[in-house]
DNA sequence: CCGGATCCTGGCTGATACTG
DNA sequence: CAGTATCAGCCAGGATCCGG
């Protein structure tokens, strides 16, 4: 039981659990260059997403603290969210996993053409 | 359905999923410091995890070509677990994740102070 | 345009029991 | 010591419908 006390304490568990969204990364990737409409937000994404499910990404992120709802009261409405000072820190992460990411497309390339030339033909 | 081909194209979308594994995260960076073995990485994870989804979770890393398994032929047997070179490089994102993560664990106090201090006795 | 309420489903997790 | 097999439960994600 006295390992449950790290909970809080260790900042990759931390960090697991704000990642735990499916779309957490990619959107704090892309309100990385500035306030993001709710639509826009939603064309955006890399697979298709319904409103209820990008709607809760963004509840949870902004309950996290990462970023920022604003509602401007019209007619129609319009909500812009953005990110939040700790949100904006989040961009080093961003940036090396962008890097590692790439990199790691490149190996898993790499693995498949061996797979090819290679001995798979077992 | 066009949306579908940034599928193994797009570094963050790829990243995500990697890193979906509840545990990912904790044992790239617990294997950082060199090869680990099965029941040591048990005892180090900061809570408790049954060595059935400690398996699953390496199995699941090196399917994905991020560590690598190395098992002796003894008894009683030794199997150590370490990172591939792809692995390796995620070390800039555990370092960036490390410091994110103490960064927000300091935002958090600072917000529970605030609300101890603020208004929040209505 | 934005999003809540509800229901459903798949996958991950964890518990338990068994193996070399 | 280091797993695998199997089963059960939970919950995030998604579909659909309704509301401001």
């Amino acid at each position: 039981m006295a390992k449950k006390d790290l909970f809080g304490i260790c900042p990759y568990v931390t960090s697991q659990k704000i990642l735990s969204g499916k779309w957490s990364i990619y959107l704090l990737y892309l309100l990385q260059e500035g306030p993001v409409r709710f639509n826009e937000l939603q064309r955006m994404m890399p697979e298709d997403i319904t409103h209820t499910t990008l709607s809760r990404q963004l509840k949870n992120l902004e309950e996290e603290g990462l970023i920022i709802r604003r509602e401007y009261s019209q007619i129609p409405p319009k909500v812009e969210y953005s990110l939040s000072e700790i949100g904006k820190k989040f961009e080093s992460v961003i940036i090396a996993l962008g890097e590692w990411g790439n990199d790691y497309l490149e190996f898993v390339k790499h693995k498949d053409e061996k797979k090819y030339k290679g001995g798979e033909t077992a």
